[in-house]
DNA sequence: GTCCCACCTCAACCCAGGTTGAGGTCAAGG
DNA sequence: CCTTGACCTCAACCTGGGTTGAGGTGGGAC
């Protein structure tokens, strides 16, 4: 723990990044992780790894794909700064949507937990009135959030 | 527009949900979505539908499986809002630790674009020092958040 | 009437992201 | 020496979430 460059057993990284052996071995294999060295045909990785990895799953669960983390950790030419950059700018307007529709997805299931509704879309807050009393301003708000626009448009 | 309650062919529920007609016939299929009523054997919709599948979608996208969605909206048994209630509280912590993970992402990629490392894992701002110098708190706070704390336990 | 288009069913296929299993190697400990 | 456990490879398999294609029906416009 204190001297962090002893190399690790896969098994080792493995239990240390919440994550299975056959998991990283895959990540390997499909080019995500850099092969790491070998001492008698056993892989030995350094502790880096750990943060490699980190990365790789964190990045996973925002909805990067493998091959987009591929390509943002080891792609080939330009250098990386400016190939991070060009995919900042891709993906940074994704994960603010996703970021807002987590939210609105919270926001909605904790305000209808609260609420009595018999079927969700039946739940006050979603449902289109069909008839004259227009849904207060908030909810519409957070509805065209859920929604993303697409059933409000004509 | 305004009359919303004449009914939906299939094909055009897929062009105001912004989904194809096949991922709406397969949710029909494994139970997502309701049988609509048919006339010479064709299905129509009424709009409510559509709110359904920006539910759907929306669900989706924050990281509800379709079985999920499945038991949120159609689920036997219990009065809704009590499956609705248990579903909130088995996700919100999920949600949540999405919506900091997307902020830590998103913050990463935001700093990272600006800074001249080579490898994304040499970035500063992941780096362990392996020397002397420790990391600012913030950035520590970054990292331990894009790593949801894996690699910083002994 | 016949053309065309949107719809229908059903079964097969596809891709991502891993997991599983068979069969083998190595080093330490009893 | 021999067993045990962690590691190795390679190929096959699995699940989720759809897509694709063949073959068929219905009805409105020309």
């Amino acid at each position: 723990m204190s001297s962090a460059d002893e190399s690790l057993a896969i098994g080792e990284v493995a239990r240390r990044a919440g994550m299975t052996v056959s998991r990283i071995r895959f990540y390997e294999q499909t080019g995500l992780l850099a092969e790491p060295e070998r001492q008698s045909g056993k892989r030995c990785y350094r502790s880096e790894v750990l943060t490699q990895l980190a990365i790789i799953d964190a990045a996973q669960r925002v909805g990067f794909s493998l091959d987009e983390i591929r390509d943002l950790v080891w792609g080939r030419g330009d250098p990386a700064h400016e190939r991070l950059r060009q995919l900042a700018i891709r993906k940074l307007p994704e994960i603010d949507e996703l970021i807002e529709r987590a939210t609105a997805v919270r926001h909605l299931l904790a305000v209808c937990s609260t609420c009595r509704c018999a079927r969700i879309e039946e739940c006050r807050l979603l449902t289109e009135p069909a008839g004259p009393s227009r849904d207060q301003p908030a909810e519409a708000a957070l509805k065209r959030r859920i929604t993303g626009d697409a059933s409000t448009r004509t």
